[in-house]
Order: C-alpha cells, then structure tokens, then sequence
RNA sequence: UGCGCGGUAUUGUAAUUGGCAACAUGCUGGUCUCAUAAGCCAGCGCUACGAGUUCGAGUCUCGUCUGCGCAACCA
C-alpha cells in the first residue's frame, strides 16, 4: 500500500448530554489529537472533524426532567463540550453539530440513496408505546416482571436477576420508566438495513483487508480487541438493524417517502454521518472541496473511538458507506480501551469524575500536564487506570525533574556561560556521548542519535501506539540530562572551553528537537520552549518533518550566534496538598450523590395481600459461593422450627464467611426455585441503595428465630 | 449466560516470528553542584494458579480462579 494522499481523522462524537470527562480524553480525543498534529508537523493534508451528536431520547427526557427543551440542553452542553476540547488543546479543524442543517441535508441524502437503490427493507412490528409521554419505548425503558423468575424489576430487553434475554412483550405487567404508565403495543414501521447481506465482504475485509480484491489495511495493523470483537459480531451472524426511529428529537425520515410521518434517523443513520457534514461544513468555511476527502481512494480515513464503539465504526457505518457507493471505508480504527479512575469505573450518574471543563479552571495553564499523564495511562490495548496520585508523580518526576529540569540547565548554562547566544564550535573537538563513551564521539554522531530518536517516536505514532512514542520523547530529555552530566560543562568550563561550546551547542540543538517533537503531546508546552529559545512558535506545517531533513543533511537545527531568551521553570511541581484536596473531592462528590433517587411507590395492595405474606426471622448457619455466578450465594437458614436452603444474589455484596451468624428475615412462603440446579426455598429480605448496593434486613437483638414477621 | 480483551516487581505499564523479562516509580548505597532537594552511577525486586507441547513458554494448548467490555444508545 502507497502512502497515502490525505488523511480525513475522526474522534467520536460526544452526546450533548453532559460534560467532558477524563475518559472521554482518553477513549477517542487526546490519540487522534496526537496523530493528526504529527501528521500536519510532516506536512500531511489532513482534516481532523468532530462535533456533538445532539440527537436521541435521552435529551428528549432530560428536558422534559429539566422542564426545558432539547435544543437547550443541546446549546448548554454543545457549548461547554466545544470549549473544554479548546483549553485543552484538541486540534479540531472543525468542531460541528449534529443539529446543523447541512448535516440534516447530509444524513437525509444517505437515507434517500439508500432507500432508492433498494437497500433497505421495511418492516412492521408491534412495540411499546407510552401514551403519557406519547413515545415509543426503547427495550431498556419498559421495566416489569420476568417471565422466568418473576423479579419484578426486569428491564424490556433481559433480566438483571436470571440473567435472561428477554423482548419486551414477554414481561408481565410492563410499565414505562418515562411516565411509570403502563405502555400499550402499537405497530410501527421501519427500514432496516441488511447488514445479514453485507456479512460476507465485511468479514473478507476486517480478516484478510481485502475488499473486491484490493487490499485496503492489514488486519495485523489493527488491534488485537477491534479484529476479536468484529470477528466475535460476524461469527454471531449479523442482523438487520432498524436504521429509524419513533422519536420527536432528531433528523426526519425524508418526507417524500412514504410513511416517513413522526419517524427519525436512527443514531447510527445519523451521527457517523456527522462525520461527513463536518467536512462539508469544514470545506465550505476554508474555501476547500470535501469530496476528495471521503471519496477519493488515495485518502486514509481513520476513526479514533473508544471499545464500545467498535463493531458500530468496523461493521456497521462502512456497511452504511459502501451501500450508498462512492465513498471509502477506515483503513483503521484504533479503539481505545476504558479508562477507571482511582479503581472504580468513571461513572457521570454517580458522579465518579474527573470533568475536563473543572480541572482546567482549576489547573488553569497545566493542560499539558493532564495530557501528559493521560498518554503516559492511555488504555490503548488493556484498561488502565488514572489516579491523581500518579497524576502527581509523572509530573514531579518526569514533566519537572527530567524534562524542565534538562531544558533550564540548557538556557541557564547557555546564559551564563554565552550571554544566551549559541556558541560556535569546532567540529573536531571530541566530547563524551550520551552513552558515556568518548571513542569517535563529536556533536555529528549525537545528532546522529538524535535523528534516530525522532525517527523512532514517528514510526511509533504512525502505527498508534504513543505511549511508546512519549516514551522516546522522555528518552531525548533524559540523553540530554546525561549529555551535560557526562562532560560536565561546569568542570570543564576551568580547564578547556572548546570542549564547553560543543556541548551546550548540542543540548541547544536537543533542546530545539524537543520544542518540535513534544508538539504533539504537549502542544502548549512547545509554544513555551520556543519562547525560551527566542524562536517563533511552531505552526504546524511541516516542522518535524524539517527537523529530520536538517539532521540527516547534517545541519543544525538552531544556528550559531542566535540569542536565545532567559531561563524560565516550564513545569512546576505539585504538592500533597492539592492532590489531596482533589481526592477529597471526588469522595465528597460520590457520597453527595449516594441516596438520591428514590424508586417510586408501588400500587397499592389489600390488606388480605399482605397477610398471604409468611414472612419469619432466622438466622444464617452456613453460606457457600455457587460455582460459575457471579452474584449468587447458597445459604442455610435456622427457622428455629426447620432448616431452609435459599439462594440470593448477594455474593457481590458479601463473603460467605463474614455473614455466618447474621440475623434475616425471610420470606418463607415463596414458591421454591431451582436457580443453578439447587433450590432455593424462600427469600432473604435484602434492603437496596439506589445504586445498587445491599443491606440485611434484621430483627433487633434478642428476637429468635421463627417468629413471625407482621 | 454466550462471545471478546486481559491478569507481569510496591505501584503504573512494556515485550515483531516461542529465545537474556524492559521502562517509569519505589527502596538501598554512591557521586556531582550547572539546574526546580533536581541530575548521574550502581544495587534490590516480577510473569494469577495447575497441567501439557517444546532444547527453550509471559508468549502456544487445556483446565481453574479472576478483572473489564460487548451483546444491552455511557470514550
């Protein structure tokens, strides 16, 4: 494969449905913001486009909670969202939204080809539909009782507590979690797209990179997760998935069509495709023509996404993009795993966070120390964790210890000893290299190293692994550090001055390489030691690409009599205390959030109901994890009278060990059930938080057991 | 429950085809004084468990335990 013409870089669209946080940077963001400003310091075309998918139910509910309208949400978080990318440094050429008419034009235009080549197929089925809230249901918002093992909370498409697949016409007593009403089935139709008809070239693709006998990728390019995850969708065979919707808030089904009446663009019709009138829009503001960005073979178009998006970028949108003709498919997706966030996953309902628009009000000119430690942590192949404490830790030791520090040596030394003006020296003189050796060592064989190091750090971004790359960043800073330990210029600087000049002149030139090569990752960072190099900042055009030109041919990178600024600290260190107070608060946000959504009351029931109830107080005599579950327990119960095997779903709550001896209430006229082939003869009654977690319910001290419970 | 990706030093992470287990941090000792109590040098310490294939296994196979994800509109 050539190298290719263009680049057209995709990060995932954020939903406009709340703030940025740290895991969103690490999922889809700060990568291709790596990748695309190394491409531009080589001088590539390319267009970086993003925006914010606006669309879907969860704004419309959000709203009416709010009591405002979705396009409100949709300019509060659009807003928000646009500016924290901004300070933080994300390289969009365009930042777009969904809601733009031209991307309503844009979407409609696929559905319509789409429709007119036939390939589609319309289909009417029965579905939930809230009248309260006049709303088809989505299968997660109809909760009622499972057919299977009667737990009363099961949602519309499986059971929490038998783990069942489910469809929602088989719970018993539905209700909708909008209005709490209970939904009626009402038919409606869509299109669905075949994606069964398309298995077969999408398999050939993903597997072996080939498409109609071109090879477009190799598979071995791609990420171990994507290809397992793809080929896991394939081997389970491909359905058709409806491509519309029964919304109110989103694009409409074209209204030529027939029955297009109330029906939207289905999110996976609608938001990828955002993609495409980002460009558009790009091309339209830059005087540029899109098409060849999205067309033309020789373009390389790269979706950066988190894991949850993958069969949806790798399977679905180029099925959606090769059904219409014409335009060409990623030649990668290089998914990013989850970020957790001191242990625990990042959660926005529990507020278990770091929100990006927070921290750089509360960091304000320590963007690039976020996006250091964060690239350092990229879960690029595993899930990975960030913790403040090692937020602290890669700035103390590595931002301030290594890389300022070796850059304040450099302008210090430089000023001290030159009055700031880089030295001219004689190539012949020998110096001591980085690796300690003096044998045949002059400035032309450390720049040498140089080149190689930044060749290296390039080879790793073009195959998407940066933490490798930021690695070989810290790498040249740390030579640097041994450069001047070695000849130790301040020893040196009494005895020979000819040895002094060529290596402060060899760290300057590191010390540019280093202005040029953080750009990437620490773009504010580089706009600073430009300013301490007195040289202008980088524009992003072709810079890097300059630099290795410059030391293959043997040439300098900052020449001789050029003054340089006066020294200045790049990175400070950051102290205990502020770190505490950020884990303070995250505790503190956790635990203000704990306990305040209340279920709503259930119907009211009969006297004669409650007393069909045969509830008892016992004790807890022996307990035992069962084999292969996760949540389930097997305990024996003393009911004074009689012994009672039950089976709960407490395990993720609650060792066998330490719940021998607790005293329950027990519901002991429940109709026996075998769960995982032991039969479970009644029900511990278990108090549960709103998010989940469980507490026994107990009798006071002293009641034994048996008693019964009214 | 199925399927996918994992489990590596105190901690966080690396390891093209099976071939000396690497980097950072930590700790111990040494050294330097240009620099932000920074730098540099030396040392300490590791492949979840059990079996198999192999001259050789972190890597391949099987089993057990275990984390996460997808299926199920959170990057």
């Amino acid at each position: 494969m050539k190298e290719p013409k263009r680049y057209l870089v995709t990060s995932a669209l954020p939903y406009a449905n709340g703030p940025l946080h740290i895991g969103h940077l690490a999922g889809a963001y700060l990568s291709a913001d790596i990748f695309v400003r190394f491409l531009r310091l080589n001088g590539k075309d390319v267009v970086y486009v993003c925006g914010s998918d606006e669309h879907g139910a969860a704004i419309t509910i959000r709203a009416k909670k709010d009591g405002t309208t979705p396009q409100a949400i949709v300019d509060k978080y659009d807003e928000l969202i646009r500016t924290t990318f901004e300070k933080i440094g994300i390289s969009f050429d365009i930042y777009h939204r969904t809601s733009a008419p031209i991307h309503h034009e844009t979407s409609q235009e696929f559905f319509r080809t789409l429709n007119q080549k036939g390939e589609f197929i319309e289909q009417t089925k029965e579905q939930y539909f809230d009248v309260e809230a006049n709303q088809f249901l989505a299968d997660r918002y109809i909760i009622g009782t499972c057919p299977k093992c009667s737990h009363t909370e099961a949602y519309g498409d499986q059971c929490e507590n038998c783990g069942s697949t489910l469809s929602p016409t088989e719970l018993v007593d539905p209700r909708s979690t909008l209005s709490g009403g209970k939904p009626v089935l009402k038919s409606t139709t869509h299109w669905y797209l075949p994606l069964d008809k398309y298995e077969a070239w999408l398999r050939e693709w993903v597997e072996t990179g080939k498409l109609e006998g071109e090879l477009l990728h190799y598979p071995e390019d791609w990420k171990n997760h994507v290809l397992g995850q793809c080929k896991s969708w394939l081997d389970g065979g491909l359905q058709p998935r409806a491509m519309t919707r029964d919304l109110d808030w989103g694009v409409d089904v074209p209204q030529e069509i027939e029955g297009s009446e109330g029906k939207k663009l289905y999110v996976w019709m609608d938001a990828p495709i955002g993609y495409i009138s980002a460009t558009k829009q790009w091309a339209l503001d830059n005087g540029k023509d899109w098409e060849p960005y999205w067309k033309d073979k020789e373009t390389a178009l790269v979706h950066f996404i988190g894991k949850d998006n993958i069969v949806f970028h790798c399977l679905i949108f180029p099925a959606i993009l090769k059904a219409h003709g014409d335009y060409i498919i990623p030649v990668n997706v290089p998914a990013n795993q989850f970020l957790n966030l001191e242990g625990r996953k990042l959660s926005t309902s529990k507020n278990w966070a770091v929100w990006v628009h927070e921290y750089v009000a509360e960091f304000p000119g320590k963007e690039d120390e976020l996006r250091y430690n964060m690239i350092k942590n990229m879960p690029e192949q595993r899930d990975s964790e960030f913790t403040w404490k090692g937020y602290q830790e890669s700035n103390n030791n590595e931002l301030v210890n290594n890389l300022a520090n070796f850059i304040n040596r450099v302008v210090v030394l430089t000023n001290k000893y030159y009055e700031g003006v880089v030295p001219t020296i004689d190539q012949d003189v020998q110096i001591v290299d980085s690796s300690n050796q003096i044998e045949m060592s002059y400035q032309e064989s450390e720049l040498v190293d140089l080149h190689d190091k930044l060749q290296d750090l390039g080879q790793h971004i073009r195959t998407y692994e940066f933490r490798a790359a930021l690695k070989v960043l810290m790498e040249i800073s740390s030579t640097g550090n041994q450069l001047l330990q070695f000849n130790e210029p301040w020893k040196m600087i009494k005895i020979d001055e000819a040895p002094v000049k060529v290596v402060m002149n060899t760290a300057l030139q590191v010390v540019t390489a280093l202005s040029v090569a953080c750009r990437p990752f620490l773009p504010f960072t580089s706009d600073k030691i430009r300013d301490l190099l007195n040289l202008p900042h980088l524009k992003d055009e072709g810079e890097y690409m300059d630099i290795l030109n410059k030391l293959s041919e043997g040439e300098v990178l900052i020449p001789d009599g050029h003054k340089i600024g006066t020294p200045n600290h790049l990175f400070t260190k950051i102290p205990d205390d502020v770190i505490e107070a950020q884990i303070a608060k995250l505790e503190a946000a956790d635990k203000a959030n704990k306990g305040v959504e209340y279920a709503p009351v259930k119907e009211t029931i009969s006297f004669d109901d409650f007393t069909k109830l045969d509830i008892r107080t016992g004790t807890i005599l022996a307990a035992e994890k069962v084999k292969k579950t996760k949540k389930l327990l097997k305990i024996t119960v003393d009911l004074g009278f009689e012994e009672r095997t039950v089976v709960s779903g407490i395990a993720e709550f609650f060792k066998p060990a330490d719940i021998v001896g607790q005293q329950v209430v027990l519901l002991a006229n429940l109709a026996p059930r075998k769960l995982k082939g032991i039969e479970s003869q009644g029900m511990i009654l278990m108090a549960e938080s709103p998010d989940g977690e469980l507490g026994f319910v107990s009798p006071s001290e002293g009641i034994g057991n048996g008693f019964i419970v009214k």
